[in-house]
Order: C-alpha cells, then sequence, then structure tokens
RNA sequence: GCAGGAGUAGCGAAGUGGCCAAACGUGCGAGACUCAAAAUCUCGUCUCUUAGUGAGUUCAGAGGUUCGAAUCCUCUCUCCUGCACCA
C-alpha cells in the first residue's frame, strides 16, 4: 500500500501511449486548437521553465478535450539553430546527431510529465520533409517580390559569426550574447519584406485577445509614425528628409546624415575628409551601447543643402546619433525646438532659431506648442494647425509628401552558418540569381563539412558548385541559410498535416484545425517569434492557402520560476532545479501540481521546496482517502459544495487561475476526507483533479471502477439546484459553536468540561447534530443553566455554559 | 525619456466600494496521535483585551471623494519589464 507514484506513472504513460488515446482526426465535432511554442531541444533536457509552461498548456487541453472538443495538442521540436551547431561543434559531434540525440532525452522527458501530446503529429525542423517547404515559402515569396537581395548595412556578432535580423539586437547586444557588441556591416543579404505588411500587422492586433502588454509591445516595435517627408536640394539632388515636425521647416539651421550611412562619402569635400575619417574612425571603437550614451558628436561635411521652403543655405553635419536606416538617415534639425538638435548646436556654435512662440530658449530647447513666428506666411498660425498648412503647401508645390513611417524594418533572413534551412538560390554568372526549381526541392544541408572557419557550407564543394538551372552553365549555390525563425513561423500548420508530401499541408486539414485557439508561451517571443508568425500567416492567406490571417486568437504568457532566493536560476550559481529530479522525488503529478498553484500563471514566482512537499503530500492524501473509500450517499451538503466548487473553478481553469482553482479543490478535499461519498461525486472529484494530476486520478478512476480513461471522460457539470447556501450557512454556524466550545474551553482550562448549549427553538434542528453538548431550547423551563446563559442568545448564536 | 506592470500580515499570494483584521499556502507556536520521527488531525499566529468578546492600528506614503475605501480620484515614493539618440 501507500503512493507509489512511480509504478502509476509508468502504468499510465503505458496505456496512454499504447491506446494512442491523444491522437486526433478531423471531424464534425468542434475543434480546439492548444498549442505551446516548440522547444528548442537543447542537450541539457528540459527546465523547470518547460515544465512548467507545457503544463499551462496541457491542463488547458485536458480541460478542453473533457469538455467535448476535438482538440488537437501537437508538439515539435525546433531543432535547426545556432546553439545545436556550436554544441556540436565544442562537443565535437554532428549537429545531427547532436540534436537527435537531445530530442530523444526530450521525448523521454516529456512524456514523464503526462503530457497529453499527440505525438504521432510530430514535427521537426531540421527534416528536410519539413524544410524543404521553408524553400518552398521562400520561393513564393521570391516570386511575390517579398523575398529580395540587397546590400545594406547589417547587424553582425563575430561570436554567432553571422548577421542578425534587427529584432535579434538587444540593447546593440547579440540576444544570444549579451556581452558582444553588435556590429555594422555593409553586406548583400536576403530580406524579407515584412514591412509590407507593417499595417495588417497594426490592424490585426485589434482582432485577437491578446495580453494588452504584448499588444503594445507590438505596436511599439512597429513604431507608425505619420510625418512629412521634405525634398531638400544636395549638391543639385533632391535629398527626402523625414519630419515629423514639419510646423519648424523655418528654423532649421543644419542637417545631420548618419555616420553609417553609405552616401556620406559622396557628400565630403576634400577640405572636409581628413576631419570625417579621423571622425568615423572615432566612434567606430565605441561599441553602440556607449553610443546610447554618448555626447551627440558631429562633423562638417562641406556640403549644404538648400531649405525647399526659403532657399536658406544649410550646413550638413555627419553626426553620430542619426540612425542610418530610419527615415531617410539624414535629418533637418531645428535647434530651437528639438532637444537633441539643440545639445548639438550649442555644442558646435550653430545658429538656433525660434519659429515657434512661447517659452524663451535659454538652456533648453522649446518643445511644446505655440504660435509660428519668422516663418513667413505661416506666422500667427498655430503650431499643430502649422504642420497641416506648410504639408498642404509644399506638397502642392510638389516639394514634400505625406507619408507614413515605419519602426519595422525588413527581416534580414541569411545566416552565414550551417545548421538552418538552406536558401534555395543559384548564381549564375550569366542567369545572376536563379530559384532552385520547386521539382529539385529539397535543397539538403550535406553532412560533409569542416567546421571551424566560416561558413561550414563552403566547404563541401559538391553542394557548392552546381550547373545553373537555366542555362546550364557552372554556378554557385547559396551558402548562406535561413534564420531559424523562419521554421517557426508557420509549423503550427503542419501539425494539421505533417506528413504530406506533396504539399505544405492539405487546405481543408489546416482550415479546420487552425488558427491556434490557444497559443501559449514566453513573452521573450512578443517581438520575435509572433511578429515574424503573424507575418507568415498573412503572405500564406495571400497566396491562397489559408483562410484567416491571425495564427492565433489567444495568446497566453507565463511567469518566470525564480530560484528559492528570488534570483534567476542559473547553472552558474548553482541553484537550478531540475525537473526530473523533481519528478524523480515527487512525481510528476505533484510536480505539475505546485508548478501551478502557488501563483498566477501570468506572474513570476519563486521556487520553493516546502510548497513542492505540501503538494506532494495533497496528492498522497488524495490518494489514501479514495483507496480506502467505500461508497455510501453523498449528502446534501457534500452536493451543494461539490456544484459550488465545479462552477468555481471551471471558471478559473478557463482563466487560467490555477491557484484559486487548487484551493477550491483542495477545500472540497478537506471536506470530503473521512465523509462517505457515492461514485458520481468521487468522478466529479477526479475528473477536476486530472488536470493537474492525470497519473493518480487515473489510477483512482480505475480503482473506484472505471474501465475507460478519464484522460477522455467528461468534465463534470455544475447542477446550480443543488447549491444550497442556506444549508451551508447552517453548516458554517455549527462549525462555529464547535469552534466557540473550544475557544472557551482553552481560555478556561476547562478541558473536558461538560457543555451545555441553548438554542432558539427553530434553530434546534440545525444543532441537534452535534456531538458531546447537552442542547436546550431557551423556553424549556426544565433546563440546566445556572448562569442564565440562555439570556444572551441570539438568532444563529446560540448561549454556551461549561461545566 | 516613452510605454506597461506591481507594492497587502515573517514569506508567497487572494481580494478591486459595505459580508475585510483581510481567503489559501508556507513558515512559526501549542496540542493530539506515536517508543520516536515523518505523515495526519485540532487550535493559534497585527496589538491590547476576553468564557465564544470587545477595542485599537493596518493593505507603499500623503491628500481627497463617499454614510462607508485595501478597493475610486489626485499627487509622491519604491521596484520590475519592454522600447529608446525614431527625426
Amino acid at each position: 500500500m501507500g503512493y507509489n507514484f512511480k509504478k502509476i506513472e509508468t502504468k499510465w504513460q503505458k496505456k496512454w501511449e499504447q491506446k494512442k488515446i491523444f491522437e486526433v482526426k478531423e471531424s464534425k465535432k468542434k475543434k480546439y486548437y492548444v498549442l505551446d511554442m516548440f522547444p528548442y531541444p537543447s542537450g541539457e533536457g528540459l527546465h523547470i521553465g518547460h515544465a512548467f509552461v507545457f503544463s499551462l498548456g496541457d491542463i488547458y487541453a485536458r480541460f478542453k478535450r473533457l469538455q467535448g472538443y476535438n482538440v488537437l495538442y501537437p508538439i515539435g521540436y525546433d531543432s535547426l539553430g545556432l546553439p545545436a551547431e556550436n554544441a556540436a561543434i565544442e562537443a565535437g559531434e554532428h549537429p545531427l546527431k547532436y540534436t537527435e540525440k537531445s530530442m530523444k532525452n526530450f521525448m523521454k522527458q516529456q512524456k514523464a510529465m503526462g503530457w497529453s501530446y499527440d505525438w504521432s503529429r510530430l514535427v521537426m525542423s531540421h527534416n528536410p520533409e519539413f524544410y524543404k517547404w521553408d524553400q518552398w515559402i521562400f520561393l513564393k515569396m521570391l516570386d511575390k517580390g517579398i523575398a529580395y537581395r540587397n546590400k545594406a548595412p547589417v547587424n553582425w556578432c563575430k561570436k554567432c559569426k553571422t548577421v542578425l535580423a534587427n529584432e535579434q539586437v538587444v540593447e546593440g547586444k547579440c540576444w544570444r550574447h549579451d556581452d558582444t557588441d553588435v556590429e555594422i556591416k555593409h553586406l548583400e543579404q536576403w530580406f524579407l519584406k515584412i514591412t509590407n505588411y507593417a499595417e495588417d500587422l497594426l490592424k490585426g492586433l485589434d482582432k485577437i485577445d491578446w495580453p494588452d502588454n504584448a499588444k503594445k509591445r507590438q505596436r511599439n516595435w512597429i513604431g507608425k509614425s505619420h510625418g512629412t517627408e521634405i525634398d531638400f536640394k544636395v549638391n543639385n539632388k533632391k535629398w527626402k528628409i523625414f519630419t515629423t515636425r514639419p510646423d519648424t521647416v523655418y528654423g532649421v539651421t543644419f542637417m545631420v546624415i548618419s555616420a553609417q550611412h553609405e552616401k556620406l562619402k559622396d557628400l565630403v569635400t576634400k577640405e572636409q575628409k581628413k576631419d570625417i575619417e579621423k571622425f568615423l574612425k572615432r566612434i567606430k571603437s565605441v561599441s553602440e551601447k556607449e553610443m546610447a550614451d554618448l555626447e551627440k558628436e558631429g562633423v562638417f561635411t562641406g556640403s549644404y543643402a538648400s531649405n525647399p521652403i526659403n532657399n536658406e543655405k544649410i550646413p550638413i553635419y555627419a553626426g553620430n546619433f542619426v540612425i542610418a536606416d530610419y527615415g531617410c538617415g539624414m535629418v533637418m534639425a531645428v535647434p530651437a525646438h528639438d532637444q537633441r538638435d539643440f545639445d548639438f548646436a550649442k555644442k558646435y556654435k550653430i545658429e538656433i532659431k525660434q519659429v515657434i512662440d512661447g517659452k524663451r530658449i535659454g538652456q533648453q530647447a522649446h518643445i511644446g506648442s505655440g504660435k509660428l513666428v519668422s516663418s513667413g506666411k505661416f506666422n500667427e498660425l498655430n503650431n499643430e494647425k502649422a504642420k497641416e498648412e506648410i504639408s498642404k503647401f509644399l506638397v502642392s508645390k510638389k516639394l514634400g509628401r505625406k507619408v507614413v513611417q515605419y519602426r519595422l524594418k525588413d527581416w534580414l533572413i541569411s545566416r552565414q552558418r550551417y545548421w538552418g534551412t538552406p536558401i534555395p538560390i543559384i548564381y549564375c554568372n550569366e542567369c545572376r540569381i536563379v530559384p532552385v526549381p520547386e521539382k529539385d526541392l529539397p535543397v539538403e544541408l550535406p553532412k560533409e563539412v569542416k567546421f571551424g572557419r566560416g561558413n561550414p557550407l563552403l566547404t563541401n564543394e559538391k553542394f557548392v558548385n552546381v550547373k545553373c538551372p537555366k542555362c546550364g552553365a557552372k554556378a554557385k549555390r547559396e551558402t548562406d541559410t535561413m534564420d531559424t525563425f523562419a521554421n517557426s513561423s508557420w509549423y503550427m500548420y503542419r501539425y494539421s498535416d505533417p506528413k504530406n508530401k506533396k504539399e505544405i499541408f492539405d487546405k481543408k486539414k489546416v482550415n479546420y484545425w487552425a488558427p491556434v485557439d490557444k497559443y501559449i508561451g514566453g513573452p521573450e517571443h512578443i517581438t520575435m517569434h509572433l511578429i515574424y508568425t503573424r507575418f507568415y500567416t498573412k503572405f500564406l492567406k495571400d497566396i491562397g492557402l489559408l483562410k484567416f490571417d491571425e495564427p492565433a486568437l489567444e495568446y497566453f504568457t507565463q511567469g518566470i520560476i525564480n530560484a528559492e532566493d528570488g534570483s534567476k536560476m542559473s547553472k552558474s550559481k548553482g541553484n537550478v532545479v531540475e525537473p526530473f529530479d523533481i519528478i524523480k522525488k515527487y512525481g510528476a503529478d505533484s510536480l505539475r501540481l505546485y508548478l501551478v498553484s502557488s501563483s498566477a500563471a501570468d506572474s513570476d514566482f519563486d521556487w520553493n521546496e516546502n510548497g513542492m512537499q505540501s503538494n506532494f503530500n495533497f496528492v498522497r492524501r488524495v490518494y489514501d482517502y479514495f483507496t480506502k473509500l467505500k461508497f455510501g450517499k453523498t449528502d446534501t451538503i457534500i452536493e451543494s459544495k461539490l456544484n459550488q466548487t465545479i462552477k468555481q473553478v471551471t471558471m478559473d481553469v478557463e482563466e487560467f487561475k490555477h491557484n484559486l482553482a487548487i484551493i477550491k479543490i483542495r477545500k472540497l478535499f478537506d471536506y470530503l476526507a473521512g465523509k462517505s461519498i457515492d461514485k458520481k461525486t468521487a468522478e466529479s472529484f477526479l475528473s477536476m483533479l486530472h488536470i493537474y494530476c492525470p497519473y493518480v486520478a487515473e489510477e483512482l478512476w480505475e480503482k473506484i471502477g472505471n474501465k475507460e480513461f478519464i484522460s477522455v471522460a467528461r468534465w463534470p457539470a455544475a447542477d446550480n439546484r443543488k447549491i444550497n447556501e442556506k444549508l451551508e450557512k447552517q453548516e458554517q454556524a455549527v462549525e462555529k459553536l464547535i469552534e466557540d466550545i473550544g475557544h472557551i474551553k482553552k481560555l478556561t482550562g476547562k478541558k473536558d468540561a461538560q457543555v451545555y448549549v441553548y438554542v432558539l427553538p427553530n434553530e434546534l434542528k440545525i444543532y441537534r447534530e452535534v456531538k458531546n453538548i447537552k442542547i436546550f431550547v431557551v423556553n424549556d423551563k426544565k433546563k440546566y443553566d445556572p448562569e442564565n446563559k440562555s439570556k444572551k442568545v441570539k438568532p444563529g448564536r446560540p448561549g454556551i455554559y461549561l461545566e
């Protein structure tokens, strides 16, 4: 006897697997798609964060399944990527071998956790059958002008030895190496024109149910701003300048071009060449991060621009604070009304020309609003109004236009690394850029490569040297691979039809299952994966494959689990909690229960071994109770409490408030403990428990005489008619009485005293069952009441006398 | 700088106008059971007081609205997170 979780858990794991109860097919039933972000299978195995987030998904999938939905809950591996390549190099092992080993380990641990995946739909991005469709999508994008090749300033991480997307640069550092500054290089690379979808990406946010914070971060990332593009003349050529403040155009006293701007050299005069070169050299040695804290600096280029509104001659500076690829890479500077421009002007003693009335300009620019001055025919206009009027004027003279500017940049997807999807392109001297014909897909990653210097794919000559598909001449294959975020941008659709060899997926199938109804994953993906996948979805809809344009209707971000002392778990600190160790000690059921019981699922919490232990104790108590249970009648008060619990737990689970749901389940159990119940009550209780503790629930479900699995049984429905609040109040009154008696005993020290209780006539039936008391009705003349306690009796509050 | 979130008993964490001295868990204390421990069960755990009570002071701080505030409003402080020389 006793709770042998090891035995129970392996038993049901096997049974679920044999009977394939979590495998699903399209049907007439209403579908529900629950998805956890597929993990990158690292060699370290599951970490506690995985255990938490996947448990959240599983709990919800189990809940929806019992509610009668046709639930798709698949799993896969984001198995391409740099970490595998790096780890493999370190271990002197091929990435493929390393990855396969890691996945095997992952699978074992995932199965141990009791997650109810449909394993038949397993998807792995390193499988050529999968990445073939990455390449296929790429070709479609090329066809539609969404994929393009361009030379541009790009982010380079010297540790990753590859370029990075804009989203992968965090505070000027590489997202994988927070100690490594990102360098700017000018390279020719492949881009995806995500900016074409900027507006759709923004608008789509209004129709999906995501946390406000996630939506705001995406809006912020897309960064839409309205402004005016004004044509300045530089060396007799038109230069477009973007501004959100056309009202200050009369106050422009200098221009600043980004020091990283490609065309900077065209503007530098002979006299200024030395100065500029010195300047560039100096700011190059400064990291991006430091640059942000740096003072605004610049050097005169020797060139002048002409202001189209008044033909004033304006000096052009090269500056360290202008971003090359936002707007036009050059700004019109209005020191009187912009703090940065002001600081710059002060430093280099450039004229400051006030064009908006109001505050006098002393140590600070005047950012606020006011009437225009020194602005020709626009004087006296309020500056907000002037924005409109000046724009209109410029438009009418064909000197400018109103534009919308986005902060979002096109997605740079080329990576100079091996363990990714090969970009299906061939370069021919004659035909130039030639896409690999669809029939030749997939372009497989060759196994034979040398790791070490540069891109490993360059070391396989067979791979590199090919014939041009168009003209047959000698040609070279593209050796860059795709950013792994390309794989994760559409994997959720492949689950709908994972083994399809002819198509990316069957349209009917994908449109039955997708979009994802509940997507669960960490907040770190909001400005990367979740932007990319929304973009891919919109593209796939545009080419007619999908009927919807948002990948996930609801999205839930889980919190982070910290170490016991509140610090981040990290290997170097030695405070990492390994889920597999916990399973061995307490079992998966208790771990699952603990993970969601200590706080709301979307807030961070600290690991606490006591809490873990206490949840284990609870599971064991439940086990003991049900194994010893002999069915009897469920009394009306238990019925009432049960139905109330069902009602509340259903609502809490729906909102991912598992901590609250579990409190209610525990309360109900505390009430049940020691009492006899009927089979239906037992079943309802176990069904609720099952989403958290599936193994022990299956075991007890079987013990109480069921042949089918609880994992595919039914969620109990709350019967409001059985909720009897009056009865529960009476129950509470009885408890209060017993408590009061105990209290008095303690205060007086009369431990073994005889207890006399005096009640109102109509309340006699409520208290009659209380044990070890002598009960009298207040108007009973024969009652024993030496201290006249019956005089103080009020409704709901009996009198007590101890002797 | 901009944006978002948070501050409740030793700790974690519910509670968003009256049923709140504030659920629940954990920790701590007392007791029961036990040879003993674990588990389990009972009680207590802001302060004072008390035959089951009563009173006082509380929900980051300061004001305010209200018959009534942890909850609504204003300001301030602290912490976390994201974005950031974005023109």
